[in-house]
DNA sequence: ACAGGATTCTGAACGCGTTCGAAATCCTGC
DNA sequence: GCAGGATTTCGAACGCGTTCAGAATCCTGT
């Protein structure tokens, strides 16, 4: 997509307002989405006005991309409907891209505070997961149409926007928090090994991502057809993780740690350079 | 990406050609790609010149894409090499998206034949799944540098070059049949019970998709990283299924033999419409 | 108050994918 | 050989994402 002009080689977009060097543990909490992180914008704001500006196009982006589709909504049109020039909104957001993000960094967000609200009642694991996993279907379902959008940017190596290639996504290392915490505030949590408990946010994420391409796929109204694919496959892998406690796994679930450890967790986030 | 100009509607492009009315039950062996397909082409080829055209522009392109990469390559390039109009280039491949096709329709073609060779002198499953799967990689490692435009492309639902929800996909059909040897020609397929025999080989095409998602966010040379993780993952795959077998499993393996039956299947390719 | 630098904003212009009406060419049946 | 329809080819034109050189505005320090 994108590639007009010639192509430029964008790619992290510097971001030197956060956490710029995140070191190896990624475990602190992810602030709210203040807005600049490594939205993509240009400089960091500066200004009052300047991050109005910057609220202001975002929000008339996702207005219209709700309303029109994220390809029938054109650069044009936000800028006119936002009041502002073309340029001014490439000078906050360096590509059409970079406004999905602002945009999904919400949602999930919003994913995480819902789910964990929806979760407290119960230490049930597999309820706790399908909760949260539920909780992202209702939270993304307004987005539905225009979702595969989000998801060719995810599967784009290229784009410093994928979840999987950039550690430092903000949607990324706040679902990674929010499936620590479905396994920490379930009665599984202290009967698992360290390391195991160390491992499965991740896992547990990328069996999300794995929901979500479903879901993308789903056509059936209101993606019934996921919901009960999660209401039926969420048990299976509380149970999967239930046997891996036994004697008889001990090799097989050994093996496999070690490949989500040395090939899994390393890759994603970090992309495999070098 | 595309979504220039107003939105079409694209979708499924007629394809008066081949098969038409596949049905339910997806079995007879895709025939080498000879052209037209579901290729995205207008009319079915005439003439033979016509088809040589086809052909011409298609080989232009391939070979364009290799050279500068696929975004570099410009549809006004690809039809001036080939000594033709942009208009003509159109009126064989209604959009830039489905060049692509051609391309890796061949390369599935070449890697299941390739693939069928290296493996014919072994039984042992586990091997026979790693040189399958190693043999994708050789395949596709010319292009790797512009495969991030294939993956695009299969993420993409609204595509009706996904692989994922185009049951008549001749990369999938191919790929397929292709697992179903492995299984078949393997010590392991007369120890597992029919209806296992029968889903399994989608299960193994998706699980080169997963390898395929780390290839390409693999940036190691050689992607040597993506060798290393299937030298190590295919035994426990082989290791997994082989476990299946024990009564302790039978719950567990039923369960999730329904869930792929009743939800992985028949939404690949079958597009989980209504 | 003001020079001068940084920040923010502008819109014309570029190159791209794609469309389309019309021209050229090919194929029939006579 | 030829009318007339189908197929194939053409290239100007459209709308899009994006760029860029410069204008406008804001913020200092004096």
């Amino acid at each position: 997509m994108s590639g007009n002009g010639q192509q430029r080689t964008r790619q992290h977009p510097v971001g030197t307002g956060g956490a710029k060097d995140a070191g190896d543990s990624a475990e602190q909490a992810p602030g709210l989405p203040t807005s600049g992180e490594l939205a993509g914008g240009r400089a960091q704001p500066k200004t009052d006005k300047s991050e109005a500006t910057r609220a202001l196009i975002l929000e008339t982006a996702m207005r219209l991309f709700q309303e029109r589709g994220y390809e029938k909504t054109t650069m044009r049109a936000i800028a006119s409907e936002a009041g502002v020039s073309v340029g001014s909104a490439y000078y906050y957001f360096s590509a059409k891209e970079f406004l999905i993000q602002g945009f999904y960094d919400q949602m999930t967000y919003e994913h995480a505070a819902d789910a964990k609200a929806r979760m407290a009642h119960t230490r049930d694991f597999a309820e706790r997961l399908q909760i949260a996993i539920g909780s992202w279907i209702d939270t993304a379902a307004p987005y539905h149409e225009f979702s595969a959008q989000f998801f060719r940017t995810a599967a784009d190596p290229t784009s410093s926007l994928s979840p999987f290639s950039n550690e430092s996504h903000p949607a990324r290392a706040t679902a990674v928090e929010l499936f620590r915490d479905v396994l920490q505030g379930s009665e599984l949590a202290p009967k698992l090994d360290a390391e195991l408990v160390e491992l499965l946010p991740d896992v547990l994420w990328l069996h999300l991502m794995v929901v979500v391409l479903y879901w993308v796929f789903d056509r059936t109204p209101d993606t019934e057809r996921t919901r009960e694919f999660v209401r039926r496959s969420t048990p299976l892998v509380a149970r999967l993780i239930n046997l891996s406690r036994y004697r008889v796994f001990r090799p097989l679930v050994r093996d496999a740690k070690g490949l989500i450890q040395d090939f899994v967790l390393p890759s994603i986030g970090k992309t495999i350079v070098k």
